[in-house]
DNA sequence: TGGAAACCTGAAGGATTATTCGTATTTTTG
DNA sequence: CAAAAATACGAATAATCCTTCAGGTTTCCA
């Protein structure tokens, strides 16, 4: 416990924390599968740990609970999804208008994407909703939305321009979400994309925006 | 079999089929509670029948399972809104943009009626989604868009015009879901609900209708 | 190398639930 | 009124699932 020695390259099978890691990642991956093939109903515990490979024992080493590993699967969807849109909000080289209808195609994009994980992670929200953690998700997405729409709309006054935001978002999310419960031909989703936009546009122009 | 009486006033305690509808009246509103007070989760057969007061195995004779049971309430909600909507959108005297805004409004309104229930309704999806009789539904409520937008866009191409109505009315359902899983204030909801109807008209505009 | 710590295992516990079916009760019929 | 038919009852069945834990295995460290 004193003392700490330089680590040398273990021998042995595996180093500690890599094993652990990649022990997660596997579960993770597992999960996914298990989620897409079964659909939220058939999601459970011993079958995740069988497609991962491992004991259902191990994978409660790793999760407290189902909650907590379907909470982690929407947790990092969410990340991901975070992290594509506000790369696409910063490129300041695009119109907010524009910047607008390039997010919105991407965000269709990405929901077709594993759209079965997608819809079942859905189905199974009542188990996780009510994390903790789901709040401040929430709240760190709606501050983003404020900020690019005190972007868009500099002159609106704050409460209708967080409305405008609000409902925009809303709109991209819920109806994409429903949009990619089907299977989608590149083409579907180039027109709905385009008519999404349309209609945020619009709505925009219509609050006085004119870019 | 061949020879049927007059059928005199039954002086025993209830007559036959009065009584049948009853039960269903009874185990159908206790469902509403049971799925209201204890979610979807929470939603078991014997507890509906608990709440209705009458035993599991006539809630068996009444819904073949429990999805049917499920799958009865959402349909009579459905009916319910599709009527409410019917009504506003053949009402002649208003222009078309105003007969939107006003579904908007209505349709918001009726959504956070209620909210518990169709909230839990709604996690329980999964659950009867696959029932034959659900895409038959959306079938019809489809027509009835394509029929509405025929006449408000008289001059858009077919294939735009079914767009924009789907979009339109996808964006309502589901924005509309969404907004009333919280409780809201009757002035949360109207301020709503005219950014979504501003949002539709100005796309609408956008479209080449003017009115 | 040897013992301790960490990790893995998977059978079993403890709960919950949808649905059935033999019996009891009520209603209808003759 | 009595037998038959219909209906109601609810304990038992059969299935599923989350989670734990006693014991075996691997890794670590001196």
């Amino acid at each position: 416990m004193i003392q700490r020695p330089s680590p040398s390259i273990s021998t042995r099978k595996q180093p500690k924390q890599a094993r652990a890691t990649e022990l997660v990642a596997a579960i993770l991956a597992a999960a996914a599968q298990v989620l897409a093939a079964e659909g939220a109903q058939r999601f459970t515990t011993t079958r995740v740990a069988e497609r991962a490979g491992v004991s259902v024992g191990s994978l409660y080493q790793y999760f407290p609970n189902k909650a907590a590993l379907l909470f982690r699967l929407q947790s990092d969807e969410w990340r991901q999804t975070t992290e594509l849109l506000c790369g696409i909000l910063e490129n300041t080289g695009l119109s907010p208008l524009e910047r607008i209808r390039t997010l919105v195609h991407a965000f269709i994009r990405s929901e077709c994407e594993e759209a079965a994980v997608r819809g079942a992670l859905n189905d199974a929200a009542p188990l996780y909703r009510d994390a903790p953690e789901a709040q401040e998700a929430r709240a760190t997405a709606n501050r983003t939305v404020e900020a690019f729409m005190r972007e868009t709309l500099p002159d609106a006054p704050g409460s209708g321009r967080a409305l405008a935001g609000e409902l925009i978002i809303k709109t991209l999310s819920t109806v994409g979400a429903d949009f990619s419960e089907k299977e989608r031909t590149s083409g579907e989703i180039e027109a709905y994309s385009d008519a999404l936009a349309d209609m945020f546009c619009a709505y925009l122009k219509s609050l006085g925006y004119s870019g």
